[in-house]
DNA sequence: TTCGACTTACTTAGTGCTCGGTAAGCGAAT
DNA sequence: ATTCGCTTACCGAGCACTAAGTAAGTCGAA
């Protein structure tokens, strides 16, 4: 109704068709994860997805082709988040990464609806031929080869035991990690999500290091 | 149509018609079992379930009176075996009880179906108001606080190193063995079970005697 | 011991609703 | 003139669940 409504080309406060296409998408991945968190891919409907993000169910289809080209959308922002956190881990030194695993946590805590899609959705990709599937395990052998490096680089440079499995350490870390964030999940009223973390990491620093 | 088909009351060869009953709703909870863990809860149908145990659907919710009453059955019948380990676990002596770990493994991975069913079911169950919520709550509650017991009791004997919370402990050591479990399901051949389950053996009882 | 009332374990038929997905078209932007 | 981002209208299939009936089994009273 204002001027400002009124398409300008080359302005910031105008933006292009293509642009306002695109951020709408990002709404709709946000809201479809929420769904998916709360009620799981399965149990949530397209209907849901479109009548939460002011759209038609064949509006969102045009987006994302099929239901499963949705999930895939989530999974895929979803990584972005991680590799995020991946490369900043990355970018520190071995021994800085250990203490931060609870601020990791305390991360985690503020966003519990990403947490909860994240273990969800791997329920529901264990099946080999689930959408999700391929993806996970994909996922779940980068992260554990990341972590395994990390092992294996503090071992070399002396800070770590030499008698350990990087690979078996890798898996039981991220292991517990997943573990904790689901106990927690189901029950966070017994169970504090940062002391959790905090605790294990030092259990973990006494493990590495040979007590 | 031979004369053992006929009802002979008292008879062993002929079940009342209760007992048929019985029979026949312990197979159908172990078809629904097996088709939960496949699919989840809310990826399965009554009718795929009925057309299993070649029933109608209407039969099935005679037996079970809504899908809910048939996850709930479901459930406690896991839970049955799930307590049968838990009597055999605390009938062994504290010291003993990390040794039968692997063993537990072992036994799970012969029975992938019960873990996938577990870990799908717990996933389908984070939301409070979902059909299994409370009795997951319950359960992971009972199960901290038999291993926090366990703990504890070795702390006294002088087995355990004092400087450990229990309950905090608990929640690690359940949630390392969740937690690789789910990555085994996921990736049965990046991650064996048995192998990782011993070598997380060997972590924790450095970790509880104190190295 | 027999008979009739009741219960149990289902079936057939059908309910209203929701599901993911399609066809066709429209108006605005490019 | 064409493409893009949608909408309206619709589809058949599948969903959990219900109503009503049936045949067989069970059981108490005559």
């Amino acid at each position: 109704m204002s001027p400002a409504d009124q398409p300008l080309r080359d302005s910031p406060s105008a933006p292009t068709r293509r642009e306002r296409a695109r951020q709408r998408r990002e709404e709709i991945i946000v809201i479809a994860a929420e769904l998916f968190a709360e009620r799981g891919y399965r149990g949530t409907s397209l209907a849901e997805v479109a009548a939460r993000a002011g759209i038609t169910e064949p509006g969102l289809l045009h987006h994302f082709g099929n239901k499963a080209g949705l999930l895939l959308a989530v999974i895929e922002r979803r990584d972005l988040d991680g590799e995020a956190f991946a490369l900043e881990l990355l970018g520190m030194e071995p021994a800085a990464r250990l203490r931060a695993l609870p601020e990791f946590a305390r991360r985690n805590k503020d966003r519990a609806g990403l947490a909860k899609l994240f273990t969800v959705l791997v329920a529901e990709s264990l099946e080999p031929d689930a959408p999700g599937h391929e993806h996970f395990v994909t996922r779940y052998r980068a992260m554990r080869a990341i972590v395994a490096g990390t092992i294996r680089s503090a071992q070399e440079a002396g800070l770590t035991r030499a008698g350990l499995d990087p690979e078996a350490k890798a898996a039981e870390i991220i292991a517990t990690l997943d573990g904790l964030q689901t106990q927690w999940l189901l029950d966070p009223e017994a169970v504090d999500i940062v002391t959790a973390v905090e605790s294990y990491a030092r259990t973990l620093e006494r493990d590495l290091t040979g007590s």
